[in-house]
DNA sequence: GTGATAACCTGCTCGC
DNA sequence: TGCGAGCAGGTTATCA
């Protein structure tokens, strides 16, 4: 499930690769979510950034294509593939091919005018990067104060900071010791939390992203960050600080794991 | 406006 | 061995 470690590893190997190539020759998956690659036809990419989770491909006619990897979303570079899987694909001046490939079809292309993310809501409304100044507990404090839902649920809406998924936003709540299920923080867990989503995001970003089935970098390589989480995926497991056995329940129809000695409530 | 929930989608795992 | 049910989860639409 591609988060923003994941998007941004894919963002680098992209960059020097994309800017300055031509997309020529779109072919698109016959789904609504897809068809738009075809709007993205014989124009020079002039970036490729990211925001949020969402991969901004900017093209030379003022507009980006705009990529959301969903669950099982990859972007491969180099020699077509066709296996069934494949949702769009784009030749380039070069000789290679542009190829996204999703198992699931949960993600999703769209072409819009640059920075224009109107019919994007989630993007449109997304609340700071987590590397940026402007993000901190204060920030995240104020957010979360806002809202009375589940403060697990707050950070996977994307307002409250961009770019967490279910994956980060246990090993934040874990690294924070904040029990997923509060609604409201003081200002000192505000703090410990924003550093915590920074610190997590951080390592995931350096370790190249977190594999569990589906997530593979442009070179087909799979992350690293999978050998280095606490909390996702480990129910049953020992906390890797107190040795309790960690839980995991369903909260607001994501799995959930924490430590219930360390996050108490 | 906010919160809760269903739908989308397919491969994998588990139980029978 | 084969089948069916349940699960995984990011975003959007819909309803209360």
């Amino acid at each position: 499930m591609p988060e923003l470690p994941e998007v941004e590893t894919i963002r680098r190997a992209l960059e020097p690769e994309l800017v300055g190539r031509r997309l020529r020759h779109p072919w698109a998956f016959a789904s609504p979510k897809f068809t738009p690659a075809l709007l993205a036809d014989d124009v020079r990419v002039v970036h490729v950034r990211r925001r949020a989770k969402y991969l901004l491909l900017g093209l030379h006619d003022d507009h980006e294509l705009v990529v959301h990897l969903g669950m099982t979303g990859t972007v491969h570079l180099g020699e077509a593939i066709d296996d069934g899987y494949v949702r769009a694909r784009w030749a380039l001046d070069d000789d290679r091919t542009l190829t996204f490939r999703d198992v699931r079809r949960f993600g999703r292309l769209r072409v819009v005018p640059t920075g224009d993310y109107r019919t994007i809501p989630t993007l449109a409304t997304a609340g700071p990067e987590p590397f940026d100044p402007e993000f901190d507990g204060a920030h995240l404090y104020a957010a979360v104060k806002q809202s009375r839902r589940h403060v697990k649920t707050q950070l996977l809406a994307q307002r409250a900071v961009a770019g967490l998924g279910n994956i980060y936003a246990d090993e934040a709540l874990w690294l924070a010791r904040v029990n997923p299920a509060v609604r409201t923080l003081t200002r000192r867990q505000a703090d410990a939390l924003a550093e915590a989503i920074v610190e997590a995001l951080g390592d995931g970003v350096r370790n190249g992203g977190t594999t569990l089935r589906d997530y593979r970098t442009v070179d087909g390589e799979t992350g690293r960050n999978q050998h280095h989480l606490h909390a996702y995926g480990r129910a049953g497991q020992t906390c890797d600080r107190c040795s309790t056995e960690l839980q995991s329940r369903v909260l607001d129809a994501r799995t959930t794991t924490w430590c219930p000695t360390c996050q108490r409530r």
